[in-house]
DNA sequence: ACTATCGTTGCAAGCGGTTACATGAAAGCG
DNA sequence: CGCTTTCATGTAACCGCTTGCAACGATAGT
């Protein structure tokens, strides 16, 4: 209806200048404790709320941290974002969300986004900038800090967990179990992302089997595109060789749960003919009794944001980088390899 | 580094005034046009960017939209958060994001959020506004639009999907296969949020049955906290009855899942002993083979996005009501009753 | 030749806060 | 009592952009 109230109306209404009426609105020591009273409830009367974009105008600052997220859909997407959420709940800072499902949009949101003009510090989720990008990005004068993306690249802060020892840990599970043939199913190496975690978790299998002495067989590596599906299909080809593995680790636990369906359609009883295992240890784990690799999401996004919060408090010289371990969740997935009469 | 170049020292650079380069920069028909493209140029040498807390003050416009969502975790939500950046992202606004899990965050945002110098519009999703605040929100000068909220109480816009219709829905779907005794479990109508979804699935499940000529029995509706293991415990003392119902409808997936492993639990199979039928369609239906109730999730964001937009525009008289009718998921734990030797 | 019109451009006043600096009153002090 | 300090407040500039209005030269109309 009616033009909300300035300060100027406060400050008249309250007999003071808006000099006056602005310190005592934003707790200054320099302003009596009765006229401060007297102003309070004025602007309580006027129920006056400062403009933010006049308040950022002035103070040079936007009060505003800008999340670029990758497929926010997916379940570790969301629990990220409520981990950056509760991070910045009792902050001055105001959440600005973008999403990322194509290429173009990345290339987009990188271009435009980290603008002083626009935000006080950016945080990338699950999504690694175009090489092309880095140098500038990291010149950057508002502070980004990289979660789940960015290895040891780029010299920029980050939080990232650690796929190399989540894939060790969970070959490690099989191997503990008894198991020697061991497939892998995941994402192509290759996406237009740039994408990791397939790639890494995949070195931390290599390398767990490689000190176990185990050689990774070609017909026990399927790469595929990210999906339940896709997984199915290529676990569906693996198992039905007569020379199959006993355990697969899946890259995720989308492709894990394809993965059973494979075996469910084949007629494997898990974990008595295969032993599987996941990665994210979504939500979905829980009730399908999958055992999986478990990473801190909801750790990762509120450290994230209180990384970047202290980048905009104070730029450091020495990017920091988190690592968070990833452990091992036993569920109904996987078991000991069952005894068979030749041993090796 | 350096302080950023503003519009004064692009126009100065052109040797114009700031306000033909302001007309040039925002595509003005006022200016000539090889003075705008020197204009352009130049700012492009100097990667101008307009600070936004300096356009928003003067236009008077935040150019932003602030969601406030209920449980930003739950798949629901996330995919209805999808729409609406999906009807956001080629448009000028910003979307700021507030998540909300207690009782007082929700009262805090409620207080805070709907000013005209914070946002343009709000959208609240999942999450129905105290009732003291409905007379205030509904004389806000900001518009605001309700997703998945506020079914016929209050004269706002929203788009909500019928859970009356759905609860009908799924419930005449287990009429249709033969049965005759079926059992509700869902959330205590009570909560304190004041979610109604259960309430209005189980008004839905009575109405069914009612034309049916089928009266509810006591025994056969349970209700409690929200959860699967709940809903399991809730299920199992229902099924555990030598006298039990041959089919349940679950008024949410994730309940579902908790019957379904009560089921489990006590030796019955599913769909040949019974029928179990749930509500959402979220993700981990599809691997579980679970019936369920769709909704119409990121449409729902998306045209509430849209109607919030229109609203922005131009601030209609009488409030619209998108309802999104949902559908029957048809998948593996619904089929019809087991034939009995005594037939009533 | 004079004026009305049109296309371009500049001037300057906002938008609504914050804050350096000046000011004035009261208090402290030798 | 005069001087310095301290505390509280006001004045006015500024943040960077937009835009109503005035101005001005060129063109057209009579």
């Amino acid at each position: 209806m009616t033009k909300p109230a300035t300060i100027r109306d406060v400050a008249r209404r309250a007999g003071v200048s808006s000099a006056t009426a602005s310190r005592a609105l934003n707790n200054s020591p320099l302003v009596n404790h009765d006229t401060k009273r007297r102003i309070v409830a004025v602007a309580e009367e006027l129920a006056f709320a400062p403009s933010l974009s006049a308040r950022r105008l002035s103070l040079g600052k936007t009060q505003t941290i800008t999340v670029v997220v990758s497929f926010l859909t997916r379940p570790q997407a969301a629990e990220r974002l409520r981990g950056i959420d509760a991070a910045l709940a009792d902050s001055e800072f105001d959440l600005n969300i973008y999403n990322v499902e194509t290429v173009e949009k990345r290339d987009q949101y990188f271009r435009t986004l980290p603008l002083r003009q626009r935000t006080d510090g950016l945080l990338v989720v699950s999504l690694p900038p175009p090489g092309h990008n880095l140098s500038r990005l990291e010149r950057s004068d508002v502070p980004i800090v990289f979660i789940d993306a960015l290895e040891n690249t780029a010299n920029l802060p980050r939080v990232l967990g650690d796929d190399v020892a989540g894939g060790e840990l969970a070959t490690q599970h099989l191997l503990d179990l008894g198991h020697r043939r061991i497939g892998y199913v995941g994402d192509a190496f290759d996406n237009p992302f740039g994408f990791t975690s397939s790639r890494d978790r995949f070195d931390g299998f290599e390398r767990a089997l490689a000190s176990a002495g185990i050689e990774v067989g070609e017909q026990d590596v399927a790469l595929g595109a990210h999906g339940r599906y896709e997984a199915r299909d290529l676990a569906a080809r693996m198992l039905s060789h007569p020379d199959r593995p006993t355990a697969i680790f899946a890259s995720s636990d989308t492709q894990a749960l394809g993965v059973l369906a494979a075996a469910q359609d084949l007629g494997l009883h898990v974990p008595v003919d295969l032993s599987v295992i996941g990665y994210d240890d979504i939500e979905a784990c829980d009730f399908v009794g999958l055992t999986t690799v478990r990473q801190h999401l909801f750790e990762s996004g509120r450290q994230g944001a209180d990384l970047l919060m202290a980048e905009i408090a104070e730029r450091s010289a020495t990017p920091q980088a988190v690592v968070l371990q990833p452990s091992i969740i036993q569920r109904r997935t996987t078991a000991p390899r069952k005894e068979v009469p030749h041993q090796d």
